[in-house]
DNA sequence: TGTACATCAGTGAACGCGCGTTCACTGATGTAC
DNA sequence: TGTACATCAGTGAACGCGCGTTCACTGATGTAC
């Protein structure tokens, strides 16, 4: 049954969404075609009328929520923003969570055209950082990229060791609260480059 | 044909160094039985005279991975295990590279028995680091593995980051070069604090 | 020490299963007149 | 505006393939006497 062109692209901006979720919280090999178009509310052959390969919509949804994190970003402070990315909230929630943190350890395993959407979601993120950084500081930093790539990767560095820790391990909450700290420390206004 | 016990032996370790290095390569799904025996050696029918699964494997690997990386590292001061581990060298070579680094990704969605060999590898990593930094410093530090903590965290977020771009992109060798200096800057005895 | 036999590491083919992908079909939408 | 027809998003079954695992078999090792 053909339905109408604006309901077919609701419907494929709908696969993306729920793919974009599905391969946070299980990795690209951990999400089958089938699974992934019957929680999108379809049939699985309907997936190769919006998607060449799986490989295609990988893509596409690492470039969905690779942006989409952006945006939901903006507007908060750099101290704000990482006291949110360093938490047991975001540890759990991987469905909604970064796609960095998630999914760069299975990119590095996949095509350079995968590779290429995370290299420009991280730069994305980085100089949305460090325009962030920069207002916020008081004397004119010098060095606010250097700054904000050493914060996010202490940040994502501390979410995926919290992640492969077990749930009620308290190493994983460690490694969560010392990093968050550290971070915060170095970040603020105030704390910058003081003893935690 | 049967062969003696210390040839067995022997062959099961090797299996094992085997599974450690592919693993580390190309992740937990990306290396079958087959593919892992035939590299070791062996027709895949063995496999199963010497683990009970093949995740029994994934966790004796880890654990043999995450101990040598450990045993390897004896002996070196931290602003030198840091220069070695934030590297091109480490980002490329991840077959005999950091355990933590390959697969903590994979590890945080596979089971609670893998989870905690991982927890245990790096609680014993930041044990080691603590001990190291603890006697390199001039002062007696007080949150030395607080420190330790942070510096793992950067190290491991960087190598992830930098893997996940293509091999060419600028930004792979950017977010290395970066967190290398941001790290040796604050764990070397005289530069603990001081703006980069 | 020598002999007969049980053990079991390794072989190679086979198993069921789930994967990504293909395909004939359906029927409401969109279009040509 | 009304009618006839082509389009194509979605369906559901099927495809080949590689996966983890099983199994009957081999034959040198290790053991009992």
């Amino acid at each position: 049954m053909k339905i109408t062109k604006a309901q077919s692209l609701a419907n494929r901006a709908h696969i993306v969404e729920t793919a974009s979720e599905l391969f946070r919280e299980r990795g690209y090999d951990g999400v089958g075609i089938a699974e992934l178009m019957t929680t999108a509310g379809f049939t699985q052959g309907g997936f190769y009328k919006h998607f060449g390969s799986k490989a295609d919509l990988m893509a596409e949804a690492a470039e969905y929520s690779l942006q989409k994190s952006l945006n939901g970003a903006a507007g908060l402070d750099i101290p704000t923003l990482f006291q949110v990315y360093v938490s047991k909230n975001h540890r759990n929630g991987r469905r909604d969570g970064c796609t960095m943190a998630a999914l760069c350890g299975d990119a590095s395993r996949h095509s350079d055209e995968l590779k290429s959407i995370f290299a420009g979601g991280i730069e994305n993120t980085l100089s949305a950082l460090e325009q962030v950084h920069k207002k916020s500081q008081d004397p004119h930093r010098q060095n606010a990229r250097a700054e904000v790539i050493s914060l996010l990767a202490q940040a994502v560095g501390a979410i995926i060791l919290s992640r492969a820790c077990p749930d009620d391990s308290s190493l994983a909450d460690e490694v969560l609260e010392v990093c968050r700290a550290q971070i915060l420390a170095s970040c603020s206004p105030s704390g910058e480059h003081t003893s935690v």
